[in-house]
DNA sequence: GGTCATCTGCTTGTCTGACAAGTGAGCGCA
DNA sequence: TGCGCTCACTTGTCAGACAAGCAGATGACC
């Protein structure tokens, strides 16, 4: 079925323009300060219009990669490719990123998270993650997917943080790891018990937070993380799993 | 100084495109999934031509918040916004961004990265940081500003991580507070002390990561921070300070 | 009547040419 | 020498045109 929808589709010029300049900016051909070429130079170098050449820059305009001065020309930005984070930098393959790096830097913020939340979370707040802990408990009876739930779960932790910046940060990676947490809720997964292991450590989490205590709080924060990992097959040279341990054992 | 670089330049005309879809995106008027008006309705809409609208549409396209489709029209992108992560929304006035959340955000990190750094570190790893600590040693002498040593410290910790994502973040982080560092390495911060405190709580850091002690490492980051915040005079109702009071004393 | 191919209108993608606005360098003049 | 001016160049903006892709309507055929 995917691979119905996944047809290579020609790439549209401006992509592939914005991509050969910001390929040239990482790899230090073009360094911050430098001048890139005008825009008419572009024209002639990639044999496009000046229309694809602007968009393209404007799209490093967006990704901070660059700044334009009129009059003066286009200049690669210091800390070019900083203005923002993203797992999977543009222009690279997906592939290129390894989930273990993403569930670990997950762990690293989750159970600091964890911990805050226990520390600061208000009545309003446990009535925020109780919404979505009662839908999943319906969901583990009804064998439904539920991973929007799972989501919104660990939002209201982070919500409880009452720190906007935390909370935004988790929406962020809830919408980069969105695909990892189907198949804890999708039909094998409840038949595996992957979904009702989840859903315990989503009430342990709960329970520490709800009777603040912090230490509670991010040991249960790490070992659903660090479970989630395993459960998802991750063959990480068991890294993550062995840091785990120090981690938490110390 | 800087209000003579600071003058009111007129707004580029696609920038004030670009914001305006954007805070209707942000305010909910435009929801993932709906459709943008047509580039044509645009163009009648705001007054402008096309080649305007379509470069605002590329920044929007680059921000993750719409994506387009030939034939079709332009389509607010299900999590529009979640595609990279900011400290300040772009579009919005940075001023609203509390500080204290933001050294918040970096005590959750760092914490957690001097621990995990304590667990991995190899000796190359304490190699990379024994450099920017020793030209900060150099620079509390000769009163030098080593802003940027102080960043190249906090990357190599990180860099000990081994883990490339958790390196990339704090890249992203450092060119995002850089400003915040000055003051400690210009000439008031070396007179009133606070290079020389700055600079033996890196070295707490660093004996701690050494030592492959990952409970003091994560004690000497998190006192780090909280330290570095209130150094800045950062008043934010002792909500920091407290948390850190109750993180690190359990 | 139902099904399929085609046609049509609309939308985005790309190209071309032009002018406005801002910048720096070089020129000429006092 | 020092000042102001012009000029070439660059990005910003505009206008019009055609190509490519899509959805729905139209119409022919079984």
């Amino acid at each position: 079925m995917p691979a119905e929808t996944l047809i290579a589709r020609p790439p549209r010029l401006a992509d592939s323009v914005s991509a050969s300049l910001q390929g040239r900016i990482r790899a230090g051909e073009l360094r911050p300060g430098d001048r890139l070429p005008t825009e008419k130079q572009m024209c002639d170098r990639f044999g496009v219009s000046r229309a694809v050449v602007r968009e393209a820059i404007a799209r490093l305009k967006a990704d901070g990669y660059v700044e334009t001065h009129q009059g003066l020309g286009a200049f690669v930005s210091r800390d070019a490719g900083k203005a923002n984070f993203r797992l999977v930098a543009p222009g690279v393959p997906a592939a290129s990123v390894d989930l273990g790096d993403v569930f670990e830097l997950r762990l690293l913020m989750e159970s600091g998270i964890a911990q805050m939340a226990a520390l600061r979370r208000t009545d309003e707040d446990l009535v925020a993650m109780r919404g979505p802990l009662a839908r999943m408990d319906e969901a583990l009876r009804s064998g439904a997917q539920a991973s929007d739930d799972d989501d919104a779960f660990h939002c209201a932790v982070a919500s409880a943080t009452h720190n906007p910046l935390v909370e935004r940060f988790m929406e962020f990676m809830n919408a980069q790891i969105r695909e990892s947490r189907v198949p804890t809720w999708d039909r094998e997964g409840h038949a595996l018990g992957r979904a009702a292991a989840a859903q315990a450590e989503h009430v342990a989490m709960f329970e520490a937070i709800a009777a603040g205590d912090a230490a509670a709080a991010r040991l249960a924060a790490e070992e659903h993380l660090t479970a989630a990992a395993s459960r998802l097959e991750m063959q990480i040279g068991g890294r993550t799993t062995a840091a785990h341990g120090k981690i938490t054992g110390e």
